[in-house]
RNA sequence: GGACCCUUAGCUCAGUUGGUUAGAGCGUUUCCUUGACAUGGAAAAGGUCACUGGUUCGAGUCCAGUAGGGUCCA
């Protein structure tokens, strides 16, 4: 067996084993009826994308609960896979092209679809290598992209069927409009950002009565131009008279009428609103209702046409803005102008203000939302943390029908052919569903030179929203049966973040309860069972990650700083459920000397004695001989219980911090600080130390069971090195992780049941060499190894002392603690197991001491005030639980023997 | 305007049915290269649990309100 190195070098180790993975197929997901399934489908990341810290804690969370899951022998499935991202990806296709002065246009359509496949061959999906640098265990083999054939048809096919179903409709209707991308958008993709504006207070002259006035107020007097009436509430005593009457329109000048329409907010402004209905979706609504004409004056890049007048068209917005601005203060027809800040609606991917636009897009009218409500409303599907159901609910309370058609080009285009020479303007609801008129079908027409397809494409959501199930062969029979769709749908556990519980999770819930298993009960058709959401990782500050701010670190540079493992130890360690995340380096170097340590753990039991037979527990088991037991080894098994008990926990409960803390705590504080420290005696007696040696190998092999799914690399590499792999050299993932109550079972067929009484007195004698060591360090001995303490005890703890005095004496620093029946003048301190005197042979200062022990006298006076209290108050004697009570007297009784023990040493020191 | 979350040590955070003297990591101070580990060990300092009121024998924990910070929806 190799050497285990002085300290962890990362690089080499995971490199080798995650190549050792994939050639053994590790991560490949078999269904295995004999197994209980475990799915899990990625979350598809942006074919641009490239690996954020966002992705690194999302990516380890599910790359833990599915290693997690083989552990405990379940037949486990990770799906990776990358979204086309329609926007985001022909974005960044059309800037290179710009760069040699080219549009898409230049290319056409085919062309252009040719090259941005080109750009996905050659640096597009970069980020899933990334996500094998840190140790993603995916079946690569079934790595999905939504673009793909057999997905295409699934997404293309779904459109046709829910047309067929009647869920899909026409119509010209006010969308948001990005100027930038040229496409609608849905209202999710739509962020409302506060906005510093200007309010313009504008007057319109009556055209019946010159020299009298309506005024109004508005952001967007560049509109103007498109106004087609101003409106006023119908009980607004202000304008009684005005309805019916008629104003001169300020900018491209005309006469437009005065109307009284409810939806007027009579508290606005002046109460009177200006209406442009090509402009603004209330203002759309009011025109309709009266029968408004439209008068559009926007291009689609917002840019005035020629409908605004001279003045303004050919202008961009902003531009326009400040002219008209300046026309209406030249016309006199500015009263006013003032700060303001508005709520303005910017597109998600440009960063751009939207342009309410109407326009003719396909829609999709949401299916199956009281079902999808009930599902998570009754449990069957479970949110972590629980809080986000209501975010859910509520959105699918106030639901609206989703736009699901994208003035774009790459993406998956619709299946919708129009009869060559129609009037697509003039389609009609029953047209569309005249086949002579309108073909939708995944195939396309038989005649295809009669008829002209459709040119938008859906919605990159309208194909995501698919995933869980797609990602599994559905709809194709025979596909299904070979990615064992059966035994891996529903999925098991979805990660994903909370910032898209309405773009995706939402829609995922609804495609899957419409098109799974139709029929059969809500349980077997939802998309998955429990769903995680991960909080946001922040900067130092608080501040979101971002690409402008330049203060996201790149997760590839931070393993290479400090190992795959020590990123995911402790990226996993700083995150607590559904709260953001400060992100500190140091955590994460954190997380590399707990490799460190775990590693030195291992060289130590390498070191310290010939390996045994670690091939099984069994084998482990069978070299313990409890009968050689001491009170550290009862303690450390029940410890190694106890810290299983709580991981299990954690992990059912996602509560993934909890179980790293666990586990940090247990290892570092209980097995290296204490077990490895009274073990190095125990190694000196020949007749303890097999057991001791077996009893780390088990206490290692557990722990490193445990720590496998967050680190896994370095516990793979442990386990091989310390034979835990056997003869045959098996890697970790075949073991079989025991949770608590089989450990306790094991060790107790073996008669080697930790007995919580000795646990407890290991306790006690931490808690006294914690003392000598502080009284040590007080007379600045704290180095010194052959120091004398003097203790005076009752015979039943002294004999606990002697039991394990070689221990203790090395834990202390000391060379010897000897049995006194009466100490003066040296400095003391009062422990369970008896008054520990510190033998300084010369030099005590005694005044110093004298304040020491007065201000222990003094703290502990206080304890012994309240509890005294405590119990002197009627009700809580009569009140409180027995234990409670009998907790507080035993408290008492010993805090009142503790406090007599000082009072005495004090007077000793005259 | 509606909903949700947060406020605990210098910093980042635990604290799960209310119950002994509120914890951890990092940072700080002092000491230590002894044969697993200085990516380490030992000791220590450091908190009116945002504020106000209420419920209770007992509140960091439950309830109401106030202040500050954040997120989502309109």
């Amino acid at each position: 067996m190799p050497e285990i190195t002085k300290s962890y070098e990362p690089r080499e180790v995971e490199k080798k084993w995650y190549a050792a993975w994939l050639q053994a197929g590790s991560f490949a997901g078999r269904a295995d009826r004999s197994r209980a399934s475990y799915s899990i489908v990625m979350p598809p990341p942006n074919v641009t994308g490239v690996l954020t810290m966002g992705h690194v804690l999302n990516n380890t969370l599910q790359d833990i609960l599915i290693r997690r899951a083989r552990l405990e022998g379940k037949a486990a499935l990770w799906v990776p896979g990358l979204d086309h991202a329609g926007i985001a990806t022909q974005t960044v296709v059309e800037r290179e092209m710009r760069k040699q002065k080219k549009t898409r246009h230049d290319d056409g359509r085919e062309a252009f679809i040719e090259r941005v496949w080109g750009w996905r061959r050659e640096k597009g999906g970069k980020i899933l290598e990334q996500l094998q640098r840190l140790g993603a265990s995916c079946d690569w083999d079934r790595t999905q992209f939504t673009m793909d054939p057999a997905y295409s048809k699934a997404v293309i096919g779904t459109f046709a069927e829910l047309f067929k179903r009647g869920h899909i409709y026409r119509g010209k209707r006010m969308v948001n409009w990005c100027p930038a991308s040229l496409t609608a958008l849905s209202d999710e993709e739509v962020i409302m950002k506060p906005t510093n504006a200007s309010l313009f207070k504008v007057r319109y002259e009556l055209a019946d009565a010159p020299g009298q006035f309506i005024q109004v107020a508005t952001t967007r007097p560049e509109t103007i131009p498109g106004d087609v009436a101003i409106a006023v509430h119908p009980d607004d005593p202000r304008y009684a008279g005005m309805v019916g009457r008629r104003v001169i329109r300020p900018l491209n000048r005309a006469e437009i009428p005065i109307v009284a329409d409810a939806q007027v907010d009579p508290k606005f402004g002046s109460g009177a609103l200006k209406i442009t209905p090509a402009h603004d979706k209330v203002d759309y609504e009011i025109g309709q209702r009266h029968g408004l004409p439209i008068l559009d004056i926007l291009n689609a890049n917002a840019t005035l046409n020629d409908l605004a007048g001279p003045e303004l068209a050919g202008m961009e917005r902003f531009a326009a803005r400040k002219k008209a601005a300046e026309l209406l203060k030249a016309s006199g027809a500015l009263v006013g102008e003032e700060a303001y800040q508005n709520n303005v609606g910017y597109s998600e991917r440009a960063d751009v203000p939207i342009e309410p636009r109407l326009t003719w897009q396909w829609w999709l009218r949401y299916p199956r939302i009281e079902e999808a409500k009930s599902a998570v409303r009754d449990g069957l599907i479970r949110f972590h943390p629980e809080r986000w159901s209501k975010v859910y609910l509520h959105w699918l309370e106030n639901i609206q029908d989703w736009c699901i058609s994208r003035q774009l080009w790459w993406g998956h285009r619709i299946p919708v052919w129009y009869r060559k020479g129609i009037d697509r303007d003039l389609l009609t609801e029953a047209d569309l569903a005249d086949p002579s008129k309108v073909h939708v079908s995944p195939e396309g027409p038989a005649d295809p030179e009669n008829w002209v397809q459709e040119e938008d494409v859906l919605d990159t959501w309208a194909s995501s929203w698919l995933w869980p199930f797609a990602t599994l062969g559905w709809p194709e029979a025979g596909s299904m049966e070979a990615q064992g769709f059966d035994a891996f749908y529903p999925t098991s556990t979805l990660v994903t973040g909370p910032d898209i519980i309405f773009f995706w999770v939402a829609r995922m819930i609804m495609a899957g309860l419409e098109f799974v298993r139709p029929g059969e009960p809500l349980e077997r058709r939802i998309p998955f069972r429990d769903v995680y959401f991960t909080g946001i990782i922040r900067d130092a500050q608080g501040r979101k990650m971002s690409k402008s701010l330049g203060n996201s670190p790149d997760p590839l540079d931070l393993i290479d700083s400090y190992g795959a493992d020590g990123l995911r130890f402790g990226i996993v360690s700083t995150a607590p459920q559904g709260q953001d995340i400060r992100f500190q380096e140091e955590r994460i170097e954190g997380g590399k000397n707990f490799c460190n340590k775990l590693w030195n753990a291992c060289r130590f039991r390498q070191m310290s004695g010939p390996a045994g037979d670690n091939s099984t527990t069994k084998a482990i088991l069978a070299r313990i001989d409890p009968g050689k037991f001491d009170a550290d080894d009862h303690a450390i098994l029940e410890r190694l219980l106890a810290t299983t008990r709580e991981v299990d926990r954690a992990f059912a409960s996602f509560e993934f911090s909890a179980a790293t803390q666990a586990l940090y705590g247990f290892f570092w504080n209980d097995f290296c600080d204490w077990y490895v420290e009274v073990s190095k005696s125990k190694l000196q007696a020949e007749d303890t130390k097999a057991t001791c040696l077996a009893i780390q190998d088990l206490v290692l092999r557990q722990t490193i069971l445990l720590l496998h799914p967050v680190i896994p690399f370095i516990t793979e590499e442990l386990w091989s090195q310390l034979g835990y792999s056997g003869p045959e050299g098996a890697r970790i993932e075949q073991a079989v992780l025991l949770d608590a109550s089989g450990c306790a079972t094991a060790l107790g067929v073996l008669g080697a049941r930790p007995d919580p009484a000795q646990a407890a007195i290991v306790e006690q004698m931490k808690l006294f060499v914690s003392r000598a060591r502080a009284l040590k360090a007080e007379h600045n001995l704290a180095s010194r190894r052959d120091v004398k303490f003097f203790l005076i005890a009752a015979d039943a703890p002294w004999a606990t002392v002697e039991a394990n005095l070689a221990k203790l004496c090395r834990m202390a620093g000391a060379s010897e603690i000897s049995r006194r029946a009466a100490v003066d003048g040296a400095p003391a301190a009062v422990t369970s197991l008896g008054t520990l005197y510190l033998d300084l042979a010369s030099t005590v200062d005694v005044a110093a001491e004298r304040v020491r022990m007065a201000k222990e006298i003094e703290t502990l006076a206080k304890h012994i005030a309240g509890t005294e209290a405590r119990l002197a108050n009627q009700a809580f004697v009569s009140k409180a639980p027995p234990a409670v009570l009998e907790g507080a007297r035993k408290q008492l009784s010993d805090q009142q023997a503790k406090r007599a023990e000082l009072e005495r040493l004090l007077k000793s020191l005259g």
